[in-house]
DNA sequence: ATCCAGTTTTTGTGATCACAAATATTGCCA
DNA sequence: TGGCAATATTTGTGATCACAAAAACTGGAT
């Protein structure tokens, strides 16, 4: 586990890390996670992690079954198309809310991110396509501080990832042909 | 605490009676509350209610201190219109993908509860125009059954129905003149 | 009366436990 | 070998406790 001792709480740290995780694509859509599993694994007792997965099924980026048990969601394409519907509206007005905030040195930074997500498109490396991918979008909405739209747009991101880094593993993708 | 036997966990039972508190005004602005205190209150052990802050402190309905005690967000003007903003963006679209499923009993119910905001207005029942109000959008978003768009709208009017309810008691405005 | 140090109370966090329900495993029979 | 019932295990939920930090309260000195 990352301790980044800055974070306070047991629980935030967790949280943290497994929304880390979910957006680098640790997480298949599908499998299941528990309470206890990750607790060992994470070397902490239980109590951070439930409240760190009670975080993160209200934003959506983990599911409930009738049971109570949590798993990484699965893609449908009705729910593809309404993210890729939220992500463009919530994110054309998160950028416009920028653009008064950007100077020049957030463009040398912007332009920076964009030529190293061309040298991962190069050498084929996906994975690091989709972390620099994500940190241009976040840099450029961070510009304009919002504790308004940057929740709602992580949210949206959170439950695309998972689906979006199964492209890393192409032969699971057959399982979404419907 | 109004029990709705047909959820299943104590939590989510205290979670929808908190949010409905919330969009209902009953919390203002400012006021923290405290696990103990809603345990109490509610007559039920602090689990449930601790993950139920949590959820809601996620959802940005409630908000954390640096200390970490729970309290309801006071509002700025320039959260106001973020959050105006998002309402925009999130619910045009919304509506947008409503259109095909509006039918005639629905514009049936749409107009009902048109009627009965206008009752509301006349005799100045605001707390029930609150409601009714937000009856009437939620019934329309809902039309197009979205596990994308209700939950992010949702949150939106989290952060927004404790100040709006403030005009229930309209001495508390002037701490917003800023 | 006002301010501040010292004390008491309240608070969130994390750990651990009991319990019932859901799940996985086993072993038997056809 | 394949299906199914009985058993064992794993799981989430809710309760309770200890602890340290924060907040509220108290009392006296100026």
């Amino acid at each position: 586990m990352t301790k980044s001792l800055k974070d306070k709480t047991l629980q935030e740290q967790v949280y943290e890390n497994l929304k880390l995780g979910l957006l680098n694509g640790e997480f298949k859509p599908g499998v299941s996670v528990t309470i206890r599993g990750l607790a060992e694994e994470l070397g902490v007792s239980a109590m951070p992690i439930r409240e760190a997965l009670r975080r993160l099924t209200t934003e959506r980026a983990l599911v409930l079954t009738p049971t109570g048990r949590v798993r990484v969601p699965c893609m449908t394409r009705k729910k593809l198309n309404q993210l890729v519907s939220a992500r463009i509206c919530l994110e054309k007005q998160a950028a416009i809310d920028a653009i008064p905030y950007i100077d020049d040195e957030m463009i040398e930074a912007l332009s920076l991110l964009n030529d190293e997500i061309d040298q991962c498109i190069e050498r084929n490396d996906y994975q690091a396509y989709l972390q620099k991918h994500r940190r241009f979008h976040f840099t450029l909405y961070q510009a304009a501080p919002s504790d308004v739209f940057m929740p709602l747009i992580e949210s949206v991101w959170l439950q695309v990832s998972p689906f979006l880094s199964l492209t890393l593993s192409l032969e699971h993708l057959q399982s979404y042909n419907t």
